[in-house]
DNA sequence: GACTTTTAAATGTCAGACAAATAAAAACGA
DNA sequence: TCGTTTTTATTTGTCTGACATTTAAAAGTC
């Protein structure tokens, strides 16, 4: 682990990047101690605090977690499905809101990606997840439910359904983006004749998880795509009308 | 922007979290100043020390960026594609070497989620990202060239393919996942003859691509997932026969 | 008016101190 | 001897104050 004294980067940058290196590159495993603060100080030549950020950088990326008291210190973190999961919809959320990312755009990658997983969930979903896609179709049903509810239930929905293809790779990346979708989605005011749309549409999705007909899973999220956007261009006018 | 003075955990951790949210939760807009340091601790009521290492949590995120100087300080970040393409390979690839995900589970995900993105490519697809997917192609089928340099070519082929579908949400999140995928993939040592049914496969997803066949395209890929699975296996077992 | 110098503001880095948490070692008592 | 309590050492968390460096604007100069 060495830095580059030339470089003009900020030092707590650069070892931060040093040591996230290391981990990438195994020469620390998985829960090792990473040197005290001290010892690290020592190491680079600078100053306690400088390796304290670089430290601050690498928690941020769940990279190490620090524990205090005599033994404490940094350990390398084993990243979590989780972990990652939870970067992921923040990256992805950022990403949407600051981007100019059309609504159209955002729909077309999530329900692709939601495709992609059609045919492995339709063969190994779970007899619990399928209950849970039934569950929230009944909930998205009764009437009265908010918006934001029945938005959370939606992503309920897919979770279980992305969830039924039993790969956590999966998984982790396109729960994201589903939830990443999220304030897009809320944005969005569903009347009774909406809702009864699209819980039908989910109840062709399910029908088809429960018969392991992977196809029409898909084309069912094809329609449910298609009925997203036409909903979404109605607001969008609405909007524009008003002002 | 707000702390809890009865929580326990960190003071940066916390401070981080409360300028996170204020961002995501657009109080602060892109580009948008922050207070600077001393602001931030007289505000927060911490020292400047805890609100630096705070915004070392935000600055690996890529949520701000500083400058030095007179007119300097943190300012919101616009969160680029790129950016979330750096952030991603590097949670992918750590996922990847740090939790024990099957070399199938990675490939059965990278494939799924590559296939959802043939029908838009196969649309989509500019001239120049069908001359590039040729273009590697044919590098891939020059004697002599060396294993990385072939997996190298082989990720700029999948990359040029994913961005035919001229979505940058999918973008993003397939080619990190493509290219987390290399250390895996760099393990392998490919034979002429193993490269040269890839290639085949690389040239029947290209011609497909140029036809405007999503469907032939997503069964190319397919083929390709059954060869890097039984290519793979091949390389385990010659490896568990060595001990 | 164009150029140079000065100044002020901000981040980057350092040194040293103390607080708080924590586990191991030591002391103590039955 | 065993269990409990106290002490101690180590490590992270936080604070204070200082100085270096960068940068742009303001002031000064010709």
């Amino acid at each position: 682990m060495k830095i580059d004294p030339t470089s003009s980067a900020d030092l707590s940058a650069q070892i931060s990047q040093s040591i996230k290196a290391a981990i990438i590159n195994g020469d620390l495993n998985v829960d090792q101690r990473l040197p005290s603060e001290a010892e690290l100080a020592d190491h680079f030549q600078v100053s306690r605090s400088t390796v304290r950020e670089a430290l601050k950088r690498l928690a941020a990326q769940s990279l190490i977690r620090t524990q205090r008291g005599a033994t404490g210190g940094a350990f390398v973190n084993r990243l979590s499905f989780e972990d990652a999961h939870a970067q992921q919809v923040t990256t992805s959320t950022l990403l949407l809101s600051m981007n100019e990312v059309s609504f159209e755009t955002a729909c077309e990658a999530r329900y692709a990606l939601e495709r992609a997983c059609a045919p492995l969930s339709a063969s190994r979903r779970s007899a619990d997840q399928l209950a849970t896609m039934r569950a929230e179709i009944f909930r998205q049903g009764q009437p009265g439910l908010s918006d934001e509810a029945f938005c959370a239930s939606d992503v309920a929905f897919h979770r279980a359904f992305v969830d039924g293809a039993a790969n956590p790779v999966l998984s982790y990346q396109l729960a994201g983006a589903v939830e990443a979708m999220q304030p897009l989605m809320n944005i969005i005011t569903f009347s009774a004749r909406d809702r009864a749309r699209i819980v039908a549409l989910h109840c062709q999705i399910a029908d088809a998880i429960d018969q392991g007909d992977g196809t029409a899973a898909s084309d069912g999220l094809t329609r449910l795509e298609t009925e997203t956007l036409q909903l979404a261009k109605k607001v969008f006018a609405s909007r524009a009308a008003k002002t």
